[in-house]
DNA sequence: ATATCCACCTGGCGGC
DNA sequence: TGCCGCCAGGTGGATA
């Protein structure tokens, strides 16, 4: 589901319809997600929003005595309706607030998380997190330091949230691909320049996919229910077997890490 | 610590 | 049309 782009373009469209508003209560059709919905969460009432904000793939919706945390995993996405719209299947969460309006947490697989942590605490999902990659604290350096520790694929390590937050699947394989890197090179085989590089090209991509509303190929949309369009930016990935954008090679398509994984071995070292 | 594999869950697709 | 296996944007946890 939704990599780093499309929780930033949930977090940017709920945003507004929530800043400044009351939160009357919490309405829970199915507690059981990844995890229980703990009861704080159930227990909100008349709490004024703050702010949404985000950390890796996490949207924090923040209150004054702590925040909602919301995970979409792979199949999640918000939504925000008129108080007196029916909620459909798997529309699992809604938050009431005071205009009337309700924002609505529908997730086919349930594998996203809705939790709860008290202000002044950090809950342990997100305790070890590493850079948020558009960040400045995302540094070559770093990036260099972190993969010459390791011997798994670059591929695997991009993906490692305690390296970089936020780099999923889709955008793994764009990375690479217009890195000119394989993405079965061991981490620790990269030079200082080729992670610059990565890392400079991560950054473009996730940028650019906020900006065009993320990449819808089912279930993700916006929060006003339009589809992300970087999906047509796409040059590998869920291409296997079809030419190279660049040099018309056909792609290869393998598994990594349980992972669909395509790139050119002819534009890719 | 690192690397690998499994688990969670629903639904869509291709193949027979 | 039906059934079956495989696949899907994530990631914590068990294992060696």
């Amino acid at each position: 589901m939704p990599e780093l782009p499309e929780v930033e373009v949930s977090r940017l469209g709920i945003s507004p319809h929530l800043v400044g508003r009351t939160l009357l209560g919490v309405t829970a059709r199915q507690r059981q997600l990844r995890w229980l919905v703990p009861d704080e969460v159930l227990a909100i009432a008349n709490q004024p929003i703050l702010a949404v904000t985000r950390r890796a793939k996490y949207l924090l919706i923040e209150l004054q005595n702590g925040s909602i945390i919301v995970h979409l995993g792979m199949s999640g996405h918000l939504k925000v309706v008129a108080s007196d719209v029916s909620p459909g299947k798997h529309d699992h969460i809604d938050w009431c607030f005071d205009n009337g309006t309700v924002l609505r947490l529908n997730d086919t697989r349930r594998f996203g998380a809705v939790l709860w942590q008290a202000k002044g605490s950090i809950h342990p999902l997100l305790s070890a997190l590493g850079p948020e990659p558009l960040q400045a604290e995302f540094t070559a350096e770093h990036f260099f330091q972190q993969c010459q520790k390791r011997q798994a694929p670059i591929k695997t390590v991009l993906m490692d949230n305690h390296v970089v937050v936020g780099v999923g699947n889709i955008y793994a394989n764009e990375a690479l691909f217009k890195a000119g890197i394989a993405p079965t090179r061991a981490a620790n085989t990269l030079t200082l320049a080729q992670c610059t590089v990565l890392r400079e090209v991560v950054r473009q991509i996730l940028a650019q996919a906020i900006t065009q509303g993320g990449t819808t190929l089912k279930d993700f949309s916006q929060v006003d229910g339009k589809p992300g369009y970087f999906k047509q930016e796409l040059q590998v990935y869920g291409r296997g077997g079809k030419p190279c954008p660049v040099c018309s090679t056909n792609l290869t398509e393998i598994r990594l890490g349980q992972r669909s994984t395509v790139y050119c071995h002819h534009c890719q070292q």
